[in-house]
DNA sequence: GTCTATAACTTGATAGAC
DNA sequence: GTCTATCAAGTTATAGAC
């Protein structure tokens, strides 16, 4: 089964659609272009699929579920806070990578979405940061983590990662080992260099 | 002159659309939405503007240059460039903050603009990205950075600041001092708390 | 400058033949 | 399941009266 041409026609429209989003926005992507790119004709797209939002509702929750998943293994560590956030920080990076269209519509499409869709989705987000919430408040309990604002310490942590997908080209030069290391090193121990001032070792 | 009522008629569909914009984003944003918004119908607007994507460009250039000018202010200060980029941080974080509505869609819908606009646009974007990459080699070279990939230290940087409008709000409790004090502390050493192990002094 | 009317087009989605 | 034909609604923008 040679699984890039022929296989499940509506796996291909999923899978297209997910393309056509990321590159145009959801608004600009109509279904005439879809259907061009899967080599139907528009009308024919709705024996596969029932409508243009029930495409982007399933990217947003397969991608939302993944997270969440993704969450659930590193509350279930018996690690640190510090390696938690590690664990987080590189389930972004990976899934950033290896899944970088549908990750991309998950982050940049998702307000499109109509009620009661939206709402739902909405929740989601929010028990997902809860949780990364609850984790950074307990290593700063316990002294692991800097003493700051832990609204900006979270969403600068999200921000840093969530957006991975608008200049790394995992095509290009730079490895994903690479980009996991310094990421995780410059958020954890800064970009400044530690002067060598007062040294005594 | 009461500033908010009436003025120039112009100025308050430029700074309405921007806040239609953002709102909507550009494409899901119509021209009746606006006229109804400043109070006219849909084709008087074309008094007072040319197109929807003149809105638009405005937008997008106008930011442009206000973050070239910022970069220009900074490359003429007289310091060590971990300064530099400390100043560059700021720059963007009070841009955000002062500039919310235009910020935002200069950030998320500068790529609905269409050619030539669209090329020129993405000229600014990369010779504001290549000064603010040459600072960033220099403080490798002196040392004042640490050893890591300079695109990857790059482009965190700027995803850190450049998504804040997706969660700070002006009006909340965080202050502006304090969101400047914790990201630059963030940024340049790090989420973790120094582990006072070897301490000695 | 603002309006009504409308041109010219694109949109998502459906009906029904094959 | 795919097609042609089409609908109803929405889009930006213009013409021309006032």
């Amino acid at each position: 089964m040679q699984d890039s041409e022929k296989k499940n026609k509506k796996e291909e429209i999923y899978q297209e659609a997910a393309k056509l989003f990321r590159q145009k926005g959801y608004n600009a992507a109509s279904m005439r272009d879809l259907a061009e790119r899967v080599q139907l004709k528009a009308s024919s797209l709705y024996s596969h699929i029932g409508s243009k939002e029930e495409i982007l509702a399933k990217i947003c929750f397969d991608n939302a579920h993944h997270f969440i998943a993704g969450m659930e293994a590193v509350e279930a560590m018996k690690t640190d806070n510090a390696k938690k956030i590690k664990a987080l920080l590189l389930l972004h990076i990976r899934t950033a990578i290896e899944e970088t269209t549908s990750v991309t519509v998950f982050n940049d499409e998702w307000r499109h979405l109509s009620e009661p869709q939206l709402g739902e989705f909405i929740l989601l987000r929010k028990d997902y940061e809860n949780r990364f919430r609850k984790i950074i408040k307990d290593g700063e309990e316990t002294g692991e983590l800097k003493k700051m604002n832990t609204e900006i310490l979270l969403y600068s942590l999200l921000n840093s990662v969530q957006w991975l997908h608008y200049w790394y080209k995992p095509e290009g030069k730079i490895k994903q080992a690479e980009l996991e290391k310094d990421i995780v090193m410059m958020l954890m121990e800064g970009i400044a260099s530690r002067k060598p001032k007062n040294r005594k070792d």
